[in-house]
DNA sequence: TGTTGGCACTCAATTCTACTGAGTGCCAAC
DNA sequence: GTTGGCACTCAGTAGAATTGAGTGCCAACA
């Protein structure tokens, strides 16, 4: 895993014209994908020198690291640092009206819970930047019970709901070895109340160890509940537009690869959770120690839900992802996604 | 669509021998994905004749659409035509001992609820024939209410916990106008449950307009879980070894185009029930009619629970697919999920 | 001292040609 | 009807020649 706090190694600073022409070989590499000749950086705006000039920087920037050269007679592209120097040194720009637009227009009128919230979010980013979206949902661990009810299914077959205080609902089907009957269901559903609500699905719970149909029925529900919840649940993945993995890459042993990360889903939810925790909001191919990815770079967007992260939506795409608009992209739906779901004060606002 | 009800163009009968090059040209390519020449069909078991002799048989078949060139001088490839003469005439066989075991030993340790299953026998079905499989769960539209809840979940917000007959739950969130007491909540909940109980998700369903917290609380519970069921949710699908797209063909752009039909779920869930209403279990090339799977096939097998159909398993893979080993595989898969849906008699079984 | 135009050089990509060989269609003989 | 023989076709490969974008270096210049 390679975290880079900014702390441990200074990012190493460029004079303005070599931070100049790195940027102008970032800027059209990303564009044209092409290696980017000296001759067409010298002419870009903000570096004023003629191509000669632009040559013997670009082979010091190459020999720190920033550039690379396919080949001797080739132009230079960026390294993963060279990304890295450009995405550090953004000058913090605003989406485009008509992406604000689109997103505004979105969350005006998208509704239901929020798992089809955040699925039909992430078909808006990917849509939005045409590369593949990852969102992170809310985790349940720390949330507490509501309400615990039994529902009879048929013979010997009882459902547990359980009802989180975050509007979650976990669900499990009880197999039971001996009739109950329905004042034994309605009794254990009563019962189970009274011992879980408040409790949260992470910690053990004390079931009294009495003999009976009702304490059997108790005993199954808790385990089921418990037992169960953090195994299966975890937290939500939505991706969305995996299909645009294909437009990143040329190959397609590439492209499966990606995808048989993005089918990981622990393995995608951590990278995400990587990233902010190490207070990035980019990982830049083989930053993340991911070899599968190491020709990509995920831009993330931590979402708080009244100060407290809940989750996260991540932009993937290739090392030479469009940065600026990708970020924006993203902070702009995590903010929105953090109002839509916040409390009161945000909601009403 | 094109539906082929063997009924209105009955199946043209090849004698044995043409028969027998169309096979060996089939396997072979499935096989080797290269095109077949007379010479490797003729060195096959069940064709007794020199190349000489499969060629005149070749110019035949290729007359009548079984077979291709891609060039003058190269071997033939199956047509779409060609497999589907190949999968009509196949001679049932049985899957592998160690795919029966691997079925047998997931079926025998996976636990949890439907849509864990069905997830996870989606990654199944796909390692275990290395195509992407596609799962369609069993449509809610049908099931009837058992239960109603409300659960206050904090200021103004209460949520909606409907429980179906077939175990399925559906919650909505109701963001209230105005305060709601806990015993309106309660009232309400009661009223809800003998209003709704025993109805099913697609009814009309008659609500008394009085006036007032609880009616109003009511009124927005049954207009939340009646009218917006059906849109969201539809069936379920799960899609497994999405990855495997990337192994099926050589070019990008291939698989770009059958990501982006598997990412429309609604295009799949058709496309599978159209399978199935036509009586098939596999639809080959441009028989579906869905232009950007035209160089795919798809394998499927209805499940049915209690006699209901109830959903259905499949495989999508490029036309030169292993036909044999995908249909028994979905088969077999298909078979074990009805016998742990079943009613009493099959789960005791 | 830093910048620049000039120039020889490099090397991927492209084009062209020649060659190879798998596989065909046809036909005369069996 | 089947077969071996044979001329033919044409994708694929390999090699040679060409092109040109872009470099590194250097001498001249401000």
């Amino acid at each position: 895993m390679a975290r880079r706090p900014e702390s441990q190694e200074p990012a190493q600073e460029l004079d303005a014209r070599k931070a100049a022409i790195l940027e102008a070989v970032v800027t059209e590499h990303i564009d044209t994908a092409q290696p980017v000749g000296s001759s067409s950086v010298a002419s870009s705006e903000r570096v004023g020198v003629s191509p000669a000039t632009v040559r013997s920087e670009m082979v010091a920037l190459e020999r720190e690291g920033f550039l690379s050269q396919p080949h001797t007679s080739a132009g230079r592209i960026p390294t993963d640092r060279g990304y890295r120097y450009f995405v550090d040194h953004l000058r913090s720009g605003t989406l485009g009206p008509t992406q604000q637009h689109t997103v505004r227009e979105f969350f005006d009128t998208v509704h239901g819970e929020i798992e089809d919230v955040l699925e039909q979010t992430s078909t808006l980013l990917s849509r939005l930047t045409q590369y593949t979206s990852v969102i992170v949902g809310p985790s349940h661990t720390h949330a507490t019970v509501r309400s615990v009810q039994l529902v009879d299914l048929g013979p010997r077959r009882v459902l547990v709901v359980a009802v989180l205080s975050d509007g979650a609902v976990e669900k499990r089907t009880l197999d039971l070895d001996h009739d109950a009957s329905v004042a034994d269901v309605a009794d254990a559903s009563a019962q189970l109340n009274g011992l879980l609500v408040g409790t949260s699905l992470d910690q053990r719970v004390e079931v009294p160890s009495r003999a009976g149909v009702v304490a059997e029925l108790i005993r199954a529900a808790t385990g089921a509940l418990f037992d169960e919840a953090p195994i299966l649940d975890g937290d939500q993945l939505f991706i969305g537009g995996s299909s645009r993995v294909a437009d990143a890459f040329e190959t397609v042993d590439t492209v499966r690869s990606v995808l048989g990360i993005l089918e990981q889903e622990l393995v995608v939810v951590s990278l995400l959770r990587d990233i902010i925790d190490s207070g990035l909001s980019v990982s830049i191919g083989s930053e993340h120690g991911i070899e599968p990815l190491s020709a990509c770079a995920v831009v993330v967007a931590p979402v708080s839900i009244d100060g407290v992260p809940a989750g996260a939506v991540g932009l993937l795409g290739p090392t030479r992802m469009n940065y600026p608009e990708a970020l924006l992209t993203a902070q702009a739906v995590s903010e929105q996604l953090a109002q839509r779901f916040g409390g009161e004060d945000s909601r009403r606002a």
